[in-house]
DNA sequence: CTCCTTAAAGAGTTTTTTGTCCAAATTATA
DNA sequence: TATAATTTGGACAAAAAACTCTTTAAGGAG
């Protein structure tokens, strides 16, 4: 209904690196398995994040991914500018080029508050707040095979 | 950010259609003009909306398509619900195939009453009423090519 | 009846998104 | 130094969405 996959995916892998200690590199192969999403794919849109300056990554042994100093801080909405582009925030809903209040779509005066409130609530959920969330237990982040696998 | 582009090529052709006058065949030619739309794309999805019940379709001469009887009444919802698909209002923002109060997403509890008021305002507006703030000339329903050429 | 105009139907194409594979490059550890 | 584990980068493949083309059926008007 809003987001594509990609967004998706960040988000929940953002999420769960967020619950892990920070500092110590969270494997992708783990991220995936963890979160049920191809392994490759999830991969790319890590390495994205990277270049983005919202995670850092580390090869060879005892490398993966962490999140970058400050950055547990960050919003939704700074990962879905990332995801989905820089102009998430600015699409008329029926996709005019240009809609605003002076000229606007027949929907633009009822949708303008809808979607206020939808950036407002991105700018507001940080990934620690999510983390701390998800970390209560109440919460998933993936679907149903969870496959808890101890750490062995 | 939130429809297709298939959506908001239906629902601008719906209010197009809805503002012309009822019972006289509008073109899938001319809509796809008015609203700089491709037209042989346009005409799969009026087919649909016919098929669905919300226009009727004519051939020959003096063909075209006509909102069916009632439906300008018709909500955005129900619109929606034919271009997006059945469970258009069911979806979880991060994807996940169950997402309920009970068993919830982290985004969940933010999201809920969001997604609430998207739904409650593609419930409230109808045809006619877009159809209205249409002809009053504040609203535009396409981009800057309006080429408002006259009958002749 | 014939011609022209229109939508219907279906196959096909292009573009975008999602997903895969493999060969480097890098790093810790034995 | 050699090896195994990891990300990186690029090409590739599959699926979905957007869009096109062509033929057929139907209807109105001369």
């Amino acid at each position: 209904m809003v987001l594509s996959r990609t967004s998706q995916y960040a988000i929940q892998a953002l999420i769960y690196i967020a619950t892990q200690a920070p500092g110590v590199p969270v494997l992708n192969r783990d991220i995936a398995e963890r979160l049920n999403v191809p392994a490759a794919y999830l991969a790319k849109i890590l390495q994205n994040l990277c270049k983005h300056g919202l995670l850092d990554s580390f090869r060879g042994r005892l490398g993966g991914f962490c999140l970058r100093e400050g950055m547990h801080k960050s919003t939704l909405m700074q990962v879905l500018l990332l995801t989905e582009g820089p102009d998430f925030t600015q699409n008329c809903i029926l996709g005019l080029k240009r809609c605003s209040d002076e000229t606007a779509c027949p929907l633009h005066l009822r949708w303008k508050p809808v979607k206020n409130k939808i950036i407002a609530m991105m700018n507001d959920m940080t990934l620690e707040d999510l983390a701390k969330a998800v970390l209560t237990g109440k919460y998933r982040l993936a679907d149903l095979p969870v496959a808890a696998m101890p750490a062995r």
